[in-house]
DNA sequence: TTGCATCCTGACCGTATGGTCAGCTTTCAG
DNA sequence: CTGAAAGCTGACCATACGGTCAGGATGCAA
């Protein structure tokens, strides 16, 4: 039984129920997009009436809204790994790492997040001109000097960053094309682990940080 | 003038009206997504009454398959550049040229695709299935013997295939991303040349078979 | 225990949307 | 020239969806 008894107090009760919206919300607009998300489905798959969720979320797009700054801030998350790097190979490697992480994790919110982006960001339009782009120019800026202290073959740094986005968002964005061309079946640890040291073997050869 | 006399051939209505509602149909769907599309919004894009789109696409299902499959079609084609080469660097570098060129010619179509894989493939799984996965396979052949002939490093041709999808079609899926981030503005000539450019020289340079 | 704020919800409403249809106009084969 | 087939469309319909609300249930501070 991990079920406790039922009282609950108040904190914990809209805790929860917040979570388990956004985390309903979150697979919903996943695989049906804003506009083919309903509300009632979100509703039932967090359990509760529909009229509950619009005590927490007042509309529709609020509630998007919610879940989408979720996924960025993980997203931006991912970006520590680069800061505390000295090099091109601990720098990308990580990232690399904490990318798949993310992909394999949170496969409903890398969609949420791509679908936005793919419908010109109405809702986080202001967040990429701000923080993405300042996180952006910052880790331009470290690889840049990377480039300078000869550390890595120069390499147009956004361009780089792009190839990173993509290659690791791909695993959770296409993972429905992927699981087909594998025979129908999620990948493997195994499977995940190869494809992790696929790309970090072929980036960093590829901008010429490997140590071998 | 380039607008002809009125009267046409039922042929050349036919075709042209076709064409002007996928081509809007392609554009809406991208924008809004399946369920965020409207045929109002479609029929408005193609300059016909709404009622006209039945005409000729029975449901808004119909309409959707048929943009997704030329969608389909052209992403295949770009594949016989594959066929053609005699070693990675001419297949890969042909391959990476045609989709970028894809990529910024018909974004729209991209994001349809990516968007209808991102949903499941609720109406190409059956292609994927048969069409996609022989494609695959195929590829993944050619590789395999690229590497044998020790043309190139052992790296797994399908996430070597992934890192092609991924890294090409984010132009198209995260333009909007992308151009945020270069100030607003869409990339240049020249700056489409310098990803062509980077991508080929990291993916090349990283599976060890560039000449120099 | 009491009073109040928070939490919950079934029933309801207005609107937007996909789709239909009867009847019109236009093309064209014979 | 004529009739039938193809093309076209305004008006209409049923439904599904986002959102509202009145009023009941529940936790909790005092």
């Amino acid at each position: 039984m991990t079920e406790p008894t039922r009282p609950m107090r108040r904190q914990d009760i809209r805790r929860e129920n917040e979570k388990a919206i956004l985390l309903a919300a979150e697979k919903v607009f996943a695989e049906a997009g804003f506009g083919g998300a309903t509300m009632q489905l979100i509703a039932d798959l967090a359990g509760l009436p529909k009229a509950n969720l619009h005590y927490y979320f007042a509309t529709k797009e609020e509630l998007y809204r919610s879940v989408v700054q979720n996924i960025f801030e993980i997203w931006l998350q991912a970006a520590n790994c680069f800061d505390a790097a000295r090099g091109p190979v601990d720098g990308i490697s990580a990232y690399i790492d904490a990318k798949m992480e993310i992909s394999r994790r949170h496969p409903d919110g890398s969609k949420v997040w791509a679908s936005e982006v793919m419908h010109g960001a109405p809702v986080l339009q202001d967040y990429m001109e701000s923080t993405l782009r300042e996180w952006t120019d910052g880790r331009v800026e470290i690889i840049r000097r990377w480039i300078e202290e000869g550390k890595m073959d120069p390499v147009d740094p956004r361009h780089l960053l792009y190839m990173l986005w993509a290659t690791t968002q791909h695993y959770a964005d296409f993972g429905h094309q992927i699981e087909t061309l594998n025979g129908g079946k999620s990948l493997s640890d195994r499977q995940w682990r190869e494809a992790k040291e696929n790309i970090k073997r072929v980036i960093l050869t590829g901008i010429g940080a490997q140590p071998a």
